[in-house]
DNA sequence: CGACACTTTGAAGAGGTTCAACTGGTGTGG
DNA sequence: CCACACCAGTTGAACCTCTTCAAAGTGTCG
């Protein structure tokens, strides 16, 4: 059987366990799909597009917490309420599904309580990579990072397509948006990257960007 | 039945549900409990004393994760191997689990499943907290901030008992261990807290506090 | 009492921010 | 189809926070 504390090599099949129907909403760039504070009534997954999670501070400083491309599922909450605010940062489409039928689901079916446990562990393992990042990483590091990120997450090779504005990178990285815009011309001086457009990038030697970050 | 996407208002007694046999061995200050990279063949529970667990990059820079009180759950994977290094900060004692026999429990029984998830979702709402504290926040408040975590997770009222040393907060921080320094100080100056000695805080304006980590 | 490690303080420097101006796409209306 | 407006992104210069390097202070333990 297997173990709840262990990640399988090979990837579960997550969505044939989870595969609760659900409603499948459009939504426009920079619509809410969720706010914090909000109840918690269902868990989401991206089906096409892109989705950012944040927090505010009453100042208005804004840190977004994740990005989230295909086939992510976010707003799994182990509260009643929603500890961010989930917005589209494309147009996407997103499966809902209510917490009820999923509680239902892995109160019966083990391997889709672990399925959630894993995912909750992922979660956990990706959020301590982003407090390396902002804790001991320079601004030329994080932006080198969360391109290589966007390359593996969104399974492209050299060419890249960032789904996302120069201020998300930013609230991302913990940085401005003309810190992000100097260290991309400044990777791109060094011939490390091509800008082709401003969503466009090409890793010209992604080695050594690799190296960069370690 | 309890839903494993919600955490009780009350905590649920964990150290009931999981309650294994194991042994607690004593560890000497900066002792290492185990390392990044090894075999995670255990879980393990601080009895006394306290905990931290880090990860360094190649030049050295360190990274503190989390701080572990008693009671606290840590090296708690879903990998094969441990992705942080765990050392005591003080003379520690720590209960060491075996993943098998946690495995088994969790295969068994639902309650105690349920308690190994809801610690994961835990450590994943601080990390993101982290996130924000590192993204988002000045040096001061962030010194605020941990003050404060540490004032609730050790149940102290106005007096405080700083268990670790001034490198390990930056480290935590994203910060050195002069600006840490330097942060105590101003927050003495203008009387919101005093410091009897190194490691002990007094908390003399909580509220103010407070309000400067919103 | 002296040695040693940790902490604090000071001064200079760097990385990142802020504020401002400029550039370049993109979309719309004449 | 071009002109213009608008918004996102880039670039520049001054500034500021935090870091770095150095030295002095404090506490602890043999």
């Amino acid at each position: 059987m297997l173990s709840p504390l262990r990640i399988d090599a090979a990837p579960m099949a997550l969505d044939s366990v989870l595969a609760i129907p659900g409603a499948c909403p459009r939504f426009a760039r920079d619509e809410e799909i969720f706010g914090e504070g909000e109840a918690a009534t269902h868990v989401y997954q991206v089906i096409s597009g892109a989705v950012r999670t944040y927090r505010i501070l009453r100042d208005g400083r804004r840190q977004i917490d994740e990005f989230h491309f295909a086939g992510d599922y976010f707003g799994l909450e182990m509260s009643d309420t929603h500890r961010v605010t989930a917005e589209a940062m494309s147009d996407a489409s997103v499966r809902m599904i209510r917490r009820g039928a999923l509680s239902d689901l892995a109160a019966t079916r083990g391997d889709a309580a672990r399925a959630l446990f894993r995912l909750t562990a992922e979660g956990l393992r990706r959020s301590q990579d982003h407090v390396l990042m902002l804790g001991r990483r320079s601004a030329l590091e994080r932006v080198v990072g969360l391109l290589l990120d966007i390359a593996e997450r969104t399974h492209a090779e050299a060419e890249l397509d960032v789904p996302m504005s120069r201020q998300d990178m930013a609230d991302y990285l913990g940085l401005t948006i003309e810190t992000v815009s100097r260290a991309l011309t400044s990777l791109q001086d060094e011939g490390l990257i091509a800008l082709p457009t401003v969503r466009h990038v090409v890793l010209k030697a992604r080695r050594a960007l690799e190296r960069m970050v370690q």
